[in-house]
DNA sequence: CGATTTAGGAAATGATTATTCTCTATTCTG
DNA sequence: CAGAATAGAGAATAATCATTTCCTAAATCG
């Protein structure tokens, strides 16, 4: 984590937050990570000049739902500043630009889902019951006035990932993450021997994924929460 | 099949000729429903003024490919006139608006893409056999840079269906009309023998769905095809 | 052939939008 | 308390974009 000035930035004297997680991966943040951790934190060291009055998190829930709905090309920054209760130049003052505020609104979600999920799974359990609770998880954003909403993963895959790298590697973060979970609940399935041995782990956590991406692109549809709960059915019995 | 004067046109004069499925899919198109069938038919009646010099279907593919790549709201008129190789003002020629040649896009794509589908599934096989065939179609069109283009119904569905109504009929009829045949594939199935009699056909053709929508997801990050291919295969345990 | 109709094409228009600018307000530092 | 630094807010700006307009070209109809 270092702090400098962002090559393309067209006028210096601005001073940006950069957090690189990799050479591709640097985003211009006027905040450090910590505030947009799930939890919320204190400040620690609070900074120079006037505070900030809004709440970052809550501002960034608020543009998670606005990019979701909208996605991202329809969000204007009159969207954005209604839903977040700031004015033009308090965004501006806060974000590089309308990307820097999708970035963040993108990393929010991806905390605040993670958190949510493991929530869902839980401590306990078997591997085959903690995978139940996954796939009930991504049943139950799918259906109904949530599963409209949508999701933000898979509306920055279909609207940015061709055409901004950055997107792209944090979609295919997020996917290969769930990924790696799928697996591991599989495998400790079959340390557990809920799962049987001859289970593909690594292909039978890929079909996992598509199913639950798949799940939030149906659920654009209004499906209802019967018919996403009898798919989890069906997809547990994949895993007999 | 009417012609008519659509509603909410600004000025009147300019004829469209409508096609009413239901009352709330009216799109004002200018040439008739053959012409964007997939096999490309002739015109038969001319009719009056000067005829046009290009093909609507082939400007109508070039049209999807951009949509597919882009997204809606990130295509311009400019993006369209240059992949359909046509001026800005031939464009209003032929469409009302940028909505309509995207609206005439999706349904020359899902035409395209279900005669397609129809040829992969062939004629002949068994259920099982023909349902392979299905996924493996998909499983074709969501690994490398296919895949990385996208899907026209999971793009519309994540950033057009919550504010477009008409977008929204059309993609949930594309997906119903999908669910179906996957119904009947495996309903065909259990009839010939090749699919167990226990499987609940309406819940696991709403799985693959959901399976299939998945892997469009999942290819936008460029999958491999070995790797799509085998979550094909696991699918096909789930059928045993 | 002349009138009518429709298409091609490019420039003009009008609206929208992202971004910047300017001014005021509020905090910390010395 | 003075000054520096940052935030809030709304107006101004500059670019982009969808759409219209105007003119020419090519076809059919009477």
């Amino acid at each position: 984590m270092l702090i400098g000035w962002p090559g393309r930035e067209a006028k210096p004297g601005k001073r940006f937050l950069q957090i690189g997680l990799d050479s591709e991966m640097i985003v211009s943040y006027k905040w450090d990570m910590a505030d947009i951790a799930p939890s919320a934190s204190i400040s620690v060291s609070r900074s120079r000049g006037r505070p900030r009055e809004f709440d970052m998190n809550d501002a960034l829930d608020k543009a998670v739902r606005v990019f979701c709905k909208r996605g991202y090309h329809a969000t204007s920054i009159g969207d954005l500043t209604e839903a977040m209760q700031l004015a033009q130049g308090s965004v501006y003052k806060a974000f590089k630009d309308k990307r820097a505020v999708f970035l963040a609104a993108f990393d929010r979600n991806k905390a605040v889902r993670a958190e949510k999920l493991q929530a869902a799974i839980g401590a306990g359990g078997t591997g085959l019951e903690r995978m139940r609770k996954v796939l009930a998880f991504y049943a139950e954003a799918s259906h109904g006035a949530e599963g409209r909403q949508g999701c933000l993963i898979v509306g920055s895959a279909a609207e940015l990932a061709i055409f901004d790298d950055e997107v792209a590697l944090r979609v295919a973060a997020s996917l290969d993450r769930n990924e790696v979970l799928l697996t591991d609940l599989i495998r400790q399935g079959q340390a557990d021997g809920s799962i049987p041995a001859h289970i593909d782990s690594a292909a039978t956590a890929r079909l996992l994924l598509c199913l639950l991406q798949g799940m939030r692109v149906v659920g654009k549809t209004g499906r209802s929460r019967d018919e996403m709960a009898a798919v989890v059915e069906v997809a547990m019995k994949a895993l007999a």
